[in-house]
DNA sequence: AATGGAACTTAACAGCGTTAACTTAACAAT
DNA sequence: ATTGTTAAGTTAACGCTGTTAAGTTCCATT
């Protein structure tokens, strides 16, 4: 940016009084988050980042551990926001079957709409990838680590299944596993039109719809079968099917 | 590198002969691959490269464009294998939709077998990111872009559909979208799998039945309307579906 | 014997994330 | 008012990255 502090004179104190660190964590994060979609996760590298902040790169260490924790704090925050989303879809007085196509779409409109932060969260490589020893992870505490908000919002899936089986309609599987069939054909979505965004995909609208359609009957069979023809009637559907 | 060719005394013509350029180039990828799976992409950098081939880190630009044309074509080639497979497939005596799931299974399979090659072609943002002005694409003649083994399997999914069509199955959107759907939610699970391989899911082969049961069913509810049962029947099942 | 080009090297650039060592400024207590 | 403490910040540097410029060596052809 550069002349931006002969704008920002209002904030020209540079340096922040005593008790103020949190102060310059949340600019160090706006900063990231502004920089992000103006010229992408690529530019957005610590030194870029600290002369926006309007400070030294080193400073942005006495606020986060490494580069890593900056870009997941982001996308946490982010997510979050996905998550109250999901429950207040939760919350609505629908068939549990409905609520699973709210979702469905929800997610996949959320996940294009961030998908900077989708890609950091869901597609990066989690394991700084030297550690290949890991094993299994017996030590739970460890709440903040990177996928954590997207394992939440994943656990609302499941609760929904948990729903529709309590109504008595059969799972194929158990809640959790068909959470996650459901969840990962709509990851997969995502997933490629983000990464892939100049393949000539078929209109994105009819893809979302057909997607939650996939990932709701493709688990659901007994709901074609005529058992809960509910479910999909409820639906205000704009596009006529076949 | 120095007297780390002590040990390579095998081949230690050090420099190719005149027209044995491409020998050279072969070397480079063999070395690549090799990298790739004993210490992990991220250890995969030009210097450690190049002095595995026994060669300075600037001479592997002599036969590469720069770092990302050795990784694109590694993958390409890896790929290539995937196609052969899917034409396999595609020539199999058996009902079209029944060649669906093959394909399916024969897709994630092969994704989870490589994951490193997989990540590059479909995870990795395929444009530079600077690029936004790209457009929509009037010039297709540039066939040796990234993607291009991966569109060539996935034209393979719209043939079968288009083979269900002719055997009288309705199909809830063209062949091309209906194909995008499947592809798509087999995609994420092998994407999902590769980047997040800590998170603890369910049973893989019980993920790699169901994704696949979804992505036909899902995209053909005709199917289990009673219409053609033969397809699931048909597929031999070494696991009970509860 | 001279030449031209293929095959290669060394040296260096600009940038990256990150650390060590040092400085400055703001407050509390004397 | 002066001090001591320490949070907040700096400059310099390390080791790494992909990549380029310029120069060298060696061989086949003329």
């Amino acid at each position: 940016m550069g002349f931006s502090r002969k704008m920002a004179a209002t904030k020209m104190p540079v340096r922040k009084p005593r008790g103020e660190g949190h102060t310059r964590r949340e600019e160090i994060l706006a900063a990231a988050k502004a920089l992000f979609l103006e010229e992408g996760v690529r530019a957005t590298t610590m030194r870029r980042l600290a002369e926006r902040v309007g400070v030294s790169a080193p400073a942005l260490y006495l606020y986060f551990k490494d580069k890593d924790a900056i870009l997941i704090e982001l996308c946490d925050r982010i997510f979050a926001r996905l998550l109250v989303r999901m429950e207040e879809i939760e919350r609505e007085p629908l068939p549990a079957c409905q609520r699973l196509r709210r979702m469905g779409e929800a997610y996949i409109r959320f996940g294009l709409e961030h998908p900077d932060e989708y890609r950091i969260t869901f597609l990066e490589a989690t394991a700084p990838e030297p550690i290949r020893f890991t094993g299994h992870r017996t030590d739970t505490s460890d709440l903040s680590q990177p996928g954590a908000k997207g394992a939440m919002v994943f656990s609302k899936i499941v609760e929904v299944y948990e729903a529709i089986a309590r109504e008595g309609i059969a799972l194929p599987h158990s809640p959790v596993t068909c959470a996650e069939l459901s969840f990962l054909a709509c990851h997969g979505l995502v997933a490629a039109l983000i990464s892939e965004p100049d393949f000539p995909w078929s209109d994105r609208e009819t893809l979302i719809r057909g997607m939650v359609d996939v990932s709701v009957r493709g688990v659901l069979p007994a709901l074609d079968a005529g058992l809960a023809v509910a479910c999909e009637a409820a639906t205000p559907r704009t596009r006529r099917r076949r």
